[in-house]
DNA sequence: AACGTTGCGTGACGTCTCATAACCAAGACG
DNA sequence: CGTCTTGGTTATGAGACGTCACGCAACGTT
């Protein structure tokens, strides 16, 4: 006989209760989306067929339906996982550089997010490509809080310069008034700390940032060998401190 | 009765020759890539059913495997036209302005290509975008031939800036060494005429120009009303110029 | 003008995937 | 121990891709 442990006791450790029966699903919901992210990998594109998941993981396709009512809602929750997963690394990455040497911040998160796009380069195009044909997302769904969130990152970065003395203004101020409008409605945070022209900065160097990894991911860059390709990144990255007025980090 | 023309009158105009049939052929593959287009316009999405097309056409989808023998064969001819097509555009964009004005090119470029893509987002998507599922490219297709012939374009430009001697030096130069190399080899055209430092702000602002185009196509800078895009981008363009070496455009 | 050839389009068919429905086994629980 | 929930199965239908054999009409030839 084993030792009769109530099953409230497993269940009731901190505020998660988890019964094994929940535990089980959720193993299951995780492996079935690594088991998806896996078949796009080896496939090479962003469409995983429920049939090969099942075949894969031992089962037949319906069973697949207990823990996804639909196509879509996998894909949802696909991306809905890299959109958390580029966040936490960038956020990783940002915490793990000294937080008074901004420029070496915004190279660590810019490298954050160029090594997980090059490493999951499926979600990465889940989250940040074309809609995927045939999937339909959510009204309010992870796409639209990505770049909600990639701002933050950036508009933190430069609130925390601004903070320190160190943001200078940036080589381009010319159309500052037209976006400051936006500045005031969406990003709030930085009225009367950084500059409409700063703002403007901030989503300059974001598609700078963005242009050079999606275009290294797309393999446009594969005349490079990947000595120069880092190289051209890290000088790319110290042109975007530069053109911001962000502490420009070391060559 | 009408006049008697020899069929091969109006087929021997020029070196094509055209007969009746042939003539109807290029109509309908023509008609079938035009409704493919639009029917991924109305879904949003880079793909397009046999079957709907077929539908709309008023044929069978049989009769389509008499112009392409796959799916993936309509796919890649879409990709060679809009790859053919935004070509063109940037050409005749650069052309439409004066060519001592090298500024103004670049702006006109960078306009086209801006345009081109958010007129034809599905075509942009299928031309620079990840690999649609379940298709694969032809080992020489014209997706490698897109990554050359933008950078054909740059570099023309930058020649034309150097020969007339208003290129001047990037801001960022280190790290010029590393992509010297793959200078030699890809672009040998740019030899002994146009430095290393601005053979990497070539790639450098074809990331800012591809980055800002693509984040504003796939919605991230929907926050922003269309006159504050207008104005984001041409400061964004100015600054890849000031970056670049290449005369600045007035604001 | 009549005839064979060629190309285009159709209907029928097989296969694959998504998705649903009906059914069954096993654990949770009073 | 009986019941309910959960997670799995087989069976089934709808829809899309792609193939095949056939018919029809246009074209070229004699």
């Amino acid at each position: 006989m084993s030792t009769p442990v109530p099953a409230q006791v497993s269940g009731s450790t901190g505020d998660a209760v988890l019964s094994r029966r929940d535990k089980s699903r959720l193993a299951t919901v995780a492996e079935i989306k690594a088991t998806a992210l896996q078949l796009m990998r080896d496939s090479g594109t962003t469409d995983a067929r429920f049939t090969d998941i099942a075949r894969v993981m031992g089962m037949t396709p319906p069973a697949l339906y207990r823990y996804f009512g639909d196509s879509d809602e996998l894909l949802t929750a696909l991306i809905a996982d890299g959109f958390r997963d580029l966040e936490r690394a960038i956020a990783a990455a940002v915490r793990s550089v000294d937080e008074d040497d901004i420029g070496s911040r915004w190279l660590s998160a810019a490298q954050a997010y160029r090594e997980w796009a090059m490493g999951e380069p499926q979600q990465f195009a889940l989250v940040l490509g074309m809609p995927v044909p045939g999937y339909t997302a959510p009204e309010n769904g992870p796409t639209s809080e990505s770049a909600e969130s990639a701002m933050r990152q950036l508009t933190g970065l430069f609130l925390a310069a601004a903070d320190r003395g160190v943001l200078g203004p940036p080589l381009i101020r010319d159309g500052a008034d037209a976006v400051a409008a936006c500045q005031h409605v969406y990003h709030a945070e930085l009225d009367g700390k950084v500059s409409a022209a700063s703002f403007q900065a901030i989503l300059s160097i974001w598609a700078m940032l963005h242009g050079f990894v999606h275009l290294e991911v797309i393999g446009h860059f594969s005349m490079l060998d990947s000595d120069a390709r880092d190289a051209l990144f890290r000088s790319h990255l110290r042109l975007a401190a530069l053109a911001s007025g962000l502490p420009v980090p070391p060559a």
